[in-house]
DNA sequence: GTCTATAGTCTGATAGAC
DNA sequence: GTCTATCAGACTATAGAC
């Protein structure tokens, strides 16, 4: 009679599936023959997280349960350097903080990029409906901010939603694509890599958008 | 003795063997449950090219053969537009002209697209050597004379192999990520989409590629 | 909660008739 | 060259001991 329909899961539980859900992301991304949700067995999750394949089955109902809730919890953070966009700030500079934050998040979490980027390749089986409902709506509303600036002449007038999507291209590219940006730079020009890119899309965005005196 | 020892494909394996490329094409890029090299089976790719399993296997060797065929064929098409940067045209238009190549390819091709961007994701098994070793070697002659543009005062001074990786990724994201693009813009402005994008891309380069005078 | 053992299914590839 | 039938291996998931 106390006892909840859905119990609230346990401290060892949660750090249990965080382990699991970590221990997956590496499987799922890492570059063997092939990834992605059939690319990966459960076995490998299981040898990656030290737990044989009951226990793992045992927290989880299934592989596709590991896999669901990995972007689950992905896509909130994911999503929040956009959502940090301010109308309260300078238009220029708001816009050249999110490239940056996006470009860190693309660098520092690349594992994260990859699992996002194979979803959507495959046709966002799992979060088409996130897609066109949450993160348009959020792309809706700073699209309208953009506008609204471009109408007060401070930005040069652009198609916000191309700009967004340019945007999410140009950043992502260097963590889903790594090893072809690896094999084109060289080892050398590859340590540089953040920095430059970081000069290359400030100086992208001031001559896109200041607008013309 | 008159037998060749490597004979060539005749008419009708060249065929065939065309007819089952296209058949799994569709199948590794379909938006099923999931793509990739593990993701499709040897059922999906008879049961699209309209034959048996074992006469697929008549015709490759295996299932990795018709993935490795299948990317072979397709490298060479698909650096073709980076290849036709001419040093004689006005560098402006040569690299407008790239952008517009580039990008009807990904439209007119999102399958092409998502099949190459699906091997480089994973870690690019099967061309890691053609990128590090073709690619690489074309993106450095192409980068030069970017360079050269530069330092002749024809072209705004910008990082040339970024600007390269920026427009590899922002075409090719039309084509890979269609299914984010589509939820995102809705039915309308998805139609006007190739036309919108193109104008984008042409003010995009004009802005950022135009020397200050 | 965690393990061993295994059920049951799917899949890549082969054998052999036609 | 193309088919039916089938094998051998790998895989997800479960049963049941501890």
């Amino acid at each position: 009679m106390d006892e909840t329909p859905k119990p609230p899961l346990t401290r060892i539980q949660r750090e249990n599936r965080a382990r699991i859900r970590e221990a997956a992301l590496e499987a799922f991304t890492r570059h063997d023959l092939c990834g992605g949700l059939r690319g990966v067995t459960l076995d490998k999750i299981a040898l990656v997280a030290g737990l044989t394949k009951p226990n793992i089955l045992y927290y989880y109902a299934s592989k596709d349960a590991i896999y669901s809730d990995l972007l689950e919890n992905l896509l909130e953070e994911w999503l929040l350097p956009l959502k940090e966009i301010s109308p309260d700030g300078e238009p220029l500079a708001e816009i050249q903080n999110y490239v940056r934050r996006k470009l860190r998040l693309s660098i520092e979490k690349p594992r994260e990029s990859k699992l996002f980027a194979t979803e959507i390749l495959h046709g966002a089986p799992l979060t088409a409906a996130t897609l066109s409902g949450y993160l348009k709506d959020l792309v809706d509303e700073k699209a309208a901010l953009i506008e609204r600036w471009i109408k007060q002449g401070q930005l040069a007038p652009i198609d916000p939603y191309h700009l967004i999507f340019s945007i999410w291209a140009m950043t992502q590219h260097y963590a889903d694509f790594d090893v072809q940006v690896r094999a084109i730079l060289g080892a050398e020009k590859t340590k540089r890599l953040p920095d430059e890119a970081s000069v290359f899309f400030d100086t992208l965005c001031a001559r896109l958008l200041t607008p013309s005196k």
